[in-house]
DNA sequence: AAACGACCCTGAAAGC
DNA sequence: TGCTTTCAGGGTCGTT
C-alpha cells in the first residue's frame, strides 16, 4: 500500500509525535516481520537523543546519537499514535512508549514491513545504501532516467519501479505517471527518447507531490493519529490505477489492465504510445 | 549485469 | 449464507 507519498505522510506524523518528548520503552508484540525484530538492539532507542527523522525511499529513518532505527511499512503497514492505555488493534507488532504518555504503534497485517536497528550511519546500511535517487530532490530526473535506461530493455514501468534506479515509485504511481506522460508502460525503457523521459520525470514528481499534498492515496489501508483514522484523498485523482473498464478521463476510451512482470498495470494504449 | 519468478503473510473481495 | 479462490500498494533472493 504505502508508496512514497504515504510514507512521507507517515514520516511527518511520526516527526510531530516525537517532537519534544522521548522514548521510554519498547514493546515487541510480534517479532516476525520481514526480518526478525531484535528487541535488545531496538531498545538502544530508549532515552536516546533523536537527531533526525527522515525518509529515504519508502524507508523511515529515525537517527539517534547511538545508531538508527529503520522502518518499512511493506504492503500493509501503518503507524498509529495513541494514548498509552488505548486498546491494541490486531497486528500491532511493535510499540514505542513515549514520555508524554502516548505510544507509537507499528501495525502490519501481512508483516512485509520491518523494524531494524543499525549502529552504522543509516546511509551505509545494506537496506539503504544501494537505493537509487530521490525523485523529488532531483532537478534533472528525466535526464537521469534517460541515461540509466540506455542499457536496459525491460518495460519502462518496471524500470521506474526499480528502487535501485529511483526510489518511491510503486505500482500506483508508476501507472499514473506513465499515463500522464503518455508513455505505454510496456515500451522497452531503452527505446524512449530523452524528451519523453523529461516529461516522465516531471510527471513522476508532480504525481508524487500532489499525492503528498492530499495525504496519500489509501486504498484499503489507513493509519491512525490520536485515535483518528487518517485517510488520503488522492484516490479521487487517479487517472488509470484500478480503473480498468472505466472511461479514460482524457478521451473516453476504456482503460485496460494487463500484468507486466507480475504486477497489474493500468493504461489506455490510445493515450499512451 | 539485468530480468524473471517464487516467496514472505493476512484479509478483503469476488466467485461459486 | 458460507466456503473457496483470487488478489493486493513491496522487496529479497535464487536462477537464468
Amino acid at each position: 500500500m504505502p508508496e512514497l507519498p504515504e510514507v512521507e505522510v507517515t514520516k511527518k506524523a511520526l516527526e510531530s509525535a516525537l517532537k519534544k518528548t522521548s522514548i521510554t520503552g519498547v514493546n515487541i508484540r510480534n517479532k516476525k516481520l520481514r526480518w526478525p525484530v531484535e528487541e535488545k538492539k531496538i531498545r538502544n532507542i530508549i532515552h536516546s537523543d533523536i537527531k533526525k527523522i527522515y525518509r529515504r525511499g519508502k524507508y523511515i529513518l529515525i537517527s539517534c546519537e547511538n545508531g538508527a532505527l529503520i522502518l518499512h511499512l511493506g504492503m500493509s503497514g501503518s503507524i498509529g499514535i495513541f494514548d498509552k492505555n488505548s486498546k491494541y488493534h490486531k497486528h500491532d507488532h511493535v510499540e514505542f512508549i513515549l514520555k508524554n504518555k502516548k505510544v507509537v504503534r507499528l501495525n502490519d497485517p501481512r508483516r512485509f514491513g520491518c523494524a531494524v536497528w543499525t549502529n552504522e550511519r543509516p546511509e551505509e546500511h545494506k537496506l539503504i545504501k544501494s537505493l537509487g535517487i530521490e525523485p523529488l530532490d532531483e532537478k534533472a530526473l528525466g535526464e537521469y532516467l534517460f541515461t540509466m535506461s540506455r542499457s536496459r530493455k525491460a518495460a519502462v514501468k518496471n524500470f521506474i519501479m526499480n528502487s535501485n534506479i529511483v526510489v518511491g515509485v510503486g505500482n500506483i504511481y508508476a501507472s499514473e505517471s506513465l499515463f500522464r506522460s503518455g508513455i505505454n508502460p510496456i515500451r522497452s525503457s531503452s527505446r524512449i527518447s530523452k524528451q519523453r523521459y523529461r516529461k516522465l520525470g516531471e510527471e513522476i514528481k508532480r504525481v508524487l507531490s500532489e499525492a503528498i499534498e492530499m495525504g496519500g492515496t489509501t486504498l484499503r489501508d489507513f493509519t491512525y493519529y490520536n485515535e483518528v483514522r487518517q485517510i488520503g484523498y488522492f484516490k479521487q485523482k487517479l487517472f488509470v490505477y484500478g480503473r480498468s473498464g472505466e472511461e479514460c478521463k482524457k478521451c473516453s476510451g476504456l482503460i485496460k489492465d494487463r500484468i507486466i512482470a507480475g504486477r497489474n498495470s493500468f493504461f489506455w494504449p490510445k493515450c499512451q504510445t
